[in-house]
DNA sequence: GCGTTTGGTTGATCTTGATCAAAGTTGCCC
DNA sequence: GGGCAACTTTGATCAAGATCAACCAAACGC
């Protein structure tokens, strides 16, 4: 048996993966693992690196252990527009389709955990937890995609760019347990670049629009990448939405 | 027993609903629809009536049979955007959360097959079929978010209307069993308003491009709602994606 | 039949963010 | 330490789409 200890309610750390993972061992309070960790393993990529090409096949699923892995479509003139944006415990892939339909990139340093894809078909045809898992995970990131979807379609730049900080401020509280308030510290795992394909901009606005928030005091910079957002609420006052978030259970 | 008969492969018509829809019955080739049909039931709505508003509490899940439904976002200063677009057989709601975060409402008249949310949630967890029918048309929706948010964040105006009336025009001939091509005739289902908060645009920019394909020939207006596609294949030329569509299974 | 309402079109002007261009930082390799 | 490359900032100008405003047309109520 192995060592298995629940960190927040989905999460659950599993035998030789470092970091909570949800995808698959979420409620697997049985010994479904030992199946597991002879068709699981790990794949490293350095920032930067490309996991797979839209259109290749892809034999494999998996999850994001540590690090951030971005999801970008693009045009054939080139716009690119990022679609996902992978996280720490957030599943790749998607189960009963052959090719990736967006490429996948690496933009931190990045470790992932990863199954063959038709043993993880086979393993959700046995275990209905995984597939309710699953569901429940991809209800999620469906609810994501939407308020990214009222960031893009109605949000100004500043708006976006306040919305893009309060939502990596509140992925990196939860993981230290706390809700988002007062005085906050991140690190960006992304480029202007990225974050201007993030949020439907050029590189040039993002950069200005973090230039105005810093001068205005609603953020402050250190170096380029590291962040320090003094009162929470005041960025949340930036990002257009209702005060009280908009959580739904 | 009841009349099953499979339309395209993932649907399936059921009993009394009077048209494929695929939520619950998919797949369920064995006498689970007994069960279903005790505690289904129907709602109709006119063009224009809200389904439930942002907020409120929800005791059921359905999908659509008839007409069309929308999803929307409305910020607190009033900019709204659309975040789903429900077609025939599309599914409404969320297993395992009790209240509504989108305003619903039926952009044209709508017949919608309804569960109550307990007893589906029931079926459920003694069912894997169903959860995993609806972790693949989660899945789809995902995908079809994914598509929208390129639209929104990089798309022109013109391009955006374009691959507007492009799924308008694919989802009318699926209907019809073939495949988009050539001639083609839509109804749109929404309001100059409402293709605007689909796509993050006025209502006045929607109108005028328009007005501007229709000059360039793309498409023939029949009155406000009635669209002629003479040649699919040029309308597509139009939405700024890549020729080959970029499907994938 | 006529005023009203709802949804749509068209025009003039303004604003936001894109584009084009240059220069500033930081880190890294030799 | 110097030079290069990647990333970022800042400036000047431009253009797409928003905004404000007027008008149009079909449907509806009486």
């Amino acid at each position: 048996m192995m060592n298995l200890q629940s960190l927040t309610t989905p999460h659950v750390q599993c035998g030789s993966c470092p970091i909570r993972h949800r995808a698959v061992c979420a409620r697997c309070d049985s010994d479904e693992l030992e199946v597991l960790d002879s068709i699981k393993y790990y794949r490293k990529f350095e920032a930067g690196q490309t996991v797979v090409w839209a259109g290749d096949q892809v034999d494999f699923v998996g999850s994001v252990v540590s690090g951030v892995a971005s999801l970008t479509q693009t045009m054939e003139d080139g716009r690119r527009q990022m679609v996902g944006l992978l996280l720490p415990s957030d599943f790749v892939g998607r189960p009963g389709r052959s090719t990736a339909a967006y490429d996948v990139t690496a933009t931190t340093d990045l470790m992932m955990c990863c199954f063959r894809k038709g043993q993880f078909e086979k393993m959700m045809q046995e275990t209905p937890h995984v597939s309710q898992r699953l569901l429940e995970m991809t209800l999620d990131e469906l609810d994501a995609a939407r308020e990214w979807m009222v960031i893009l379609g109605r949000k100004t730049a500043r708006e976006k760019i306040s919305s893009l900080l309060a939502i990596f401020a509140r992925r990196n509280t939860l993981l230290t347990g706390g809700e988002a308030s007062g005085r906050i510290v991140i690190d960006l795992p992304l480029t202007r670049e990225a974050m201007a394909d993030y949020l439907g901009l050029t590189l040039e606005t993002v950069s200005r629009q973090i230039s105005a928030l810093r001068k205005a005091g609603v953020i402050e910079l250190q170096g380029k990448r590291h962040v320090i957002i003094p009162d929470f609420d005041r960025l949340l006052d930036e990002t257009g939405d209702d005060s009280d978030g908009g959580f739904y259970d």
